[in-house]
RNA sequence: GUCCCCGUAGUUCAAUGGAUAGAACGAGAGACUUCUAAUCCCUUAAUGCAGGUUCGAUUCCUGCCGGGGGCACCA
């Protein structure tokens, strides 16, 4: 319903001008507020009151009769809308009518296009670390979102398999047995001693190849960030490997040459460097050693080069803290490779906290805490929904007394409580919700007219603001909105249920509070998988 | 030193340049013979400092002060 006020406030500003359209309560605000007058004050150099006054009039003219309940200026030019009681019934009918589609919607410029996401794309030299995890829920929420936009995403994860790391993993794994010397370099967590003793055999039989015994140890990590991303429900399309499909397929070169032909490389002190100071990066960069070894800027170029031969335009990638330095150059090689739009998130650190104090140490292992050991602890949705409440740009600090609460202090619990009870409530009506299925057109238009109260009309209003929180989220990527969201939208139908009885009450209240009953549930569950959190029936 | 992010209730976080800055946790008070009280209702308290742009600044610009991270011919 903020769709088609939107688009009457649009059709007098004209098409491009900015302006706001805020939901709010029912309040001496209205239901729904717009700075419009503003803008089109400046637009027509005439004082806010008068353009207010302008705009007054045309959207009355505009309005189709009986959507608008009352209008009133306000403040120095603000607009507020109330909405007649039949608007908020028929949005309720939409959402059942829409169901699943409800929340989809199409943004100009994102539907029917193709976006490369790219994530976690950790290195498969070890177990993945909280903001991998971060990371990995923002990819994937953030994917579901753009395709809820109209958008062909895939998801894709870029695997450094080869190169530098792996080598110096076959080494720790090594020197883990004593069968070289330990090196500062080598990698040291309990995992790759644990790797080691479990395939001694192995690693004594390869001890001669350290590279290939690092590719073989890094398959079985990667086999398990697959395993543990699976079981947060974090999926990709695609697991990109740097050997076998960036490296062997020589597209490194072919990036060389691109940038050759660009005239952007040239050679200092025996390397090759790519002159990215000339895209805006604060220093050139090396593209082959003095050693002759590409580096893996190189290496990603070539990956860029790899995504945008596969017919990618778009792509964006998200990053982790330790990839700061990266993101100028990266965006760089991706202008010169012909990436037209290539955006990159760069997400800050997470620190886990408990009882007021940080703990740096997983307290089993002596080491920092991983992703796998966080999700063990608290489960997939909790920790979901903590790592998404939060803007990426912001410290992420985990607070794991309260995540590790099962009840009334943890926001999961208290969002899905709220889904529980619309379902019980649904369950128990099994009789009911035949004769409602069965209420068509006018009678069902009739009986949706007592939905009048405050509370139902509020849990409506809640619930209409979805498919413009996803239209929104599509273009600034602030996917944490949901979260915050979720709980509202809770809080909307605890105190529905609170207020407002379904089961037992005349049969026209009854049908019309069951079927609101039925929008909730529709909203919950497209929100719920939206965010990639359960939606159970019983808690 | 330089680049990036952050600085908002006691704490952890919100707020596409908009009106009276929102939640959660904490603290305090109240509500269950009724669809699950894992709930609801009420109270409490905040924009680091100094300028600037604007009808209007938590938001944009400059400087300062704090916290975190990046600054490899590693990935």
């Amino acid at each position: 319903m903020v769709e088609k006020l939107r688009r009457i406030i649009e059709e007098i500003l004209g098409r491009d001008e900015k302006f706001d359209l805020e939901s709010g309560e029912f309040t001496e605000r209205g239901h729904f507020s717009t700075n419009a007058a503003f803008v089109l004050a400046k637009k027509k150099g005439i004082s806010p009151p008068e353009a207010a006054e302008e705009l007054r009039r045309r959207i009355e003219i505009a309005a189709p009769a009986g959507f608008i309940s009352r209008l009133r200026i306000a403040g120095p030019g603000f607009l507020n809308f109330w909405l007649a009681p039949a608007v908020f019934q028929a949005e309720a009918r939409e959402i059942v009518r829409l169901g699943k589609n409800y929340g989809r919607v199409k943004i100009k410029g994102l539907a029917g296009r193709k976006i490369q996401l790219e994530f976690v794309s950790a290195n498969p030299t070890g177990p993945l670390t909280l903001a991998n995890g971060r990371g990995g829920f923002l990819g994937d929420v953030l994917g579901n979102v753009l395709e809820a936009a109209g958008a062909r995403v895939e998801r894709e994860y870029y695997v450094n398999d080869t190169g530098n790391q792996i080598l110096t993993l076959g080494k720790s794994i090594l020197a883990a047995l004593g069968i070289i010397e330990h090196e500062e370099t080598f990698y040291q967590g309990d995992y790759v001693k644990d790797w080691a003793e479990r395939n001694k055999p192995l690693v004594k039989k390869m001890a001669s190849s350290p590279e290939k015994l690092g590719e073989r140890a890094s398959a079985d990590f990667l086999k398990d960030i697959k395993l543990v991303l699976k079981s947060t429900g974090v999926v990709f399309d695609r697991y990109t490997s740097e050997k076998k499909q960036v490296a062997a397929k020589k597209l490194p070169d072919q990036a060389m040459t691109l940038f050759k032909k660009k005239g952007l490389v040239y050679e200092s002190e025996g390397a090759v460097w790519l002159k990215t100071t000339a895209l805006g990066d604060d220093k050139d960069r090396v593209l082959v050693t003095k050693d002759g070894h590409p580096t893996y800027f190189l290496d990603d170029a070539g990956h860029y080069l790899e995504t945008k031969k596969r017919g990618f335009a778009k792509k964006i990638n998200i990053l982790g803290p330790d990839h700061y330095g990266y993101v100028s150059r990266i965006q760089a090689a991706a202008s010169i490779i012909g990436l037209k739009e290539s955006e990159v998130i760069v997400t800050q650190a997470v620190r886990v906290m408990e009882d007021g104090v940080e703990t740096k140490m997983s307290k089993r292992r002596g080491r920092f805490i991983t992703f796998d050991e966080l999700v063990e602890e608290v489960g997939p949705d909790v920790i979901r929904f903590f790592f998404l409440t939060v803007s990426p740009d912001t410290h992420l600090i985990f607070d794991l007394e309260l995540a590790k609460k099962k009840a009334n202090d943890n926001p999961v619990y208290y969002t899905q409580y709220a889904y529980v009870r619309a379902r019980s409530v649904w369950e128990k009506a099994k009789k009911e919700r035949m004769k409602l299925k069965n209420l068509k057109g006018d009678a069902l238009k009739k009986t949706l007219s007592s939905l009048e109260s405050p509370a139902d009309r509020k849990l409506i209003l809640y619930l209409s603001r979805f498919p413009e929180l996803v239209a929104l989220t599509a273009k600034d990527y602030g996917v944490h909105r949901f979260s915050r969201y979720a709980e509202e939208l809770a809080r909307a139908f605890h105190n529905f249920y609170e207020r407002e009885r379904v089961l037992g009450e005349p049969e026209e209240t009854l049908f019309a509070r069951l079927y609101l009953v039925q929008a909730a549930l529709v909203v919950f569950k497209n929100l719920f998988d939206l965010l990639g959190l359960s939606a159970p029936e019983k808690m």
